[in-house]
DNA sequence: GATCACACGTGAACC
DNA sequence: TGGTTCACGTGTGAT
């Protein structure tokens, strides 16, 4: 008898305690998992875990072809500027700033963006988008290669009713927005 | 004794097999969501769940980012065809087909598409992007107001070295192209 | 030797 | 009343 009552120094019910607790936080973090999961039907623990299972692959699955249509539809621009050496043949009577290099004109609504930039699949649409983006309505848009490798865009566009900005804000979200492109995953 | 031993009819040990093939099933799911958490320390089955309820977050996270951000790129092109009614003034001498009409012409690797459609905002942006989806590279582009509401797009650009089409199989193409527009989420 | 996590058999609750 | 699921206390192995 006494020998089995001090056979550990912390007796049996500190054991039970111990147990207790692991079951307690154990069952947590199943409710705390139950709710996360969506339209589920049986709340078995096994049933559980295995919608949580179909749930993550289905999430993995879904990220993965969003990622693939945006890597699609934007890798190339990372080529834009992965050349960010300025000796191209462009260099010799421009500016010769590296590209890209962005104008902006405006009279009243009326928009005129210039944009001379390392051509690549993807570059235009991008900067269409990203411009529309700033609530800038379309009107024309010319797009010319210059070098073998740069191009000549050229934008006219308006304002959408009750948007506007300045030349030099626009020329900044512009130029920040060409920059994102770049550091886009 | 006998009491006890016939208590039920078939006797305590198939409930002990039950049980035992219930835990066996549960900890089976464990081990399968354990090859899905990557990057997990502890192998607790408590840390596991824990795990799992961080990476679904994670997850989710992400996925709503990237819906975010592809929506804000596509959600204007719904207006494409949000007014579906022929009856604009464009159908007087125009062919009378309904918007978009898309013409294709090749000559050899060099494409001109030529494209009349419903303006709205990303449209033109949308278009390009699936052009060169096709691996075509961009050479011209020139867009102009035609109507009030509609838009004339000319294209040029060339097959990618390496890829060709024919000129139905890039009609083809590009018309599935559009319509997936439409009915992107 | 103390702690931690686990599997087991069992009684009970709930259709 | 059977089938199914759960919580509990306990024994045990690993660190």
């Amino acid at each position: 008898m006494s020998s089995e009552e001090a056979r550990s120094s912390v007796c049996v019910e500190d054991h039970v305690m111990t147990e207790k607790k692991r079951r307690e936080k154990l069952n947590q973090q199943f409710v705390e998992l139950l709710g996360l999961i969506p339209g589920l039907k049986k709340i078995d623990k096994a049933s559980l875990i295995g919608d949580a299972i179909n749930y993550i692959r289905e999430l993995e699955e879904k990220l993965k072809t969003l990622e693939d249509k945006k890597r699609a539809s934007s890798n190339s621009v990372k080529s834009w500027n992965s050349r960010p050496s300025p000796n191209e043949n462009l260099t010799e009577n421009s500016s010769s700033k590296s590209l890209p290099e962005i104008e902006v004109k405006m009279v009243g609504k009326n928009v005129l963006v210039k944009l001379h930039c390392l051509a690549g699949k993807g570059v235009l649409a991008k900067m269409l988008a990203e411009i529309e983006e700033l609530h800038l309505v379309l009107r024309g848009v010319s797009s010319m290669p210059f070098t073998s490798s740069s191009l000549c865009v050229t934008v006219t566009a308006q304002f959408e009713e009750g948007y506007y900005m300045t030349v030099n804000e626009l020329l900044k979200r512009l130029s920040t927005a060409f920059i994102y492109f770049l550091y886009e995953d």
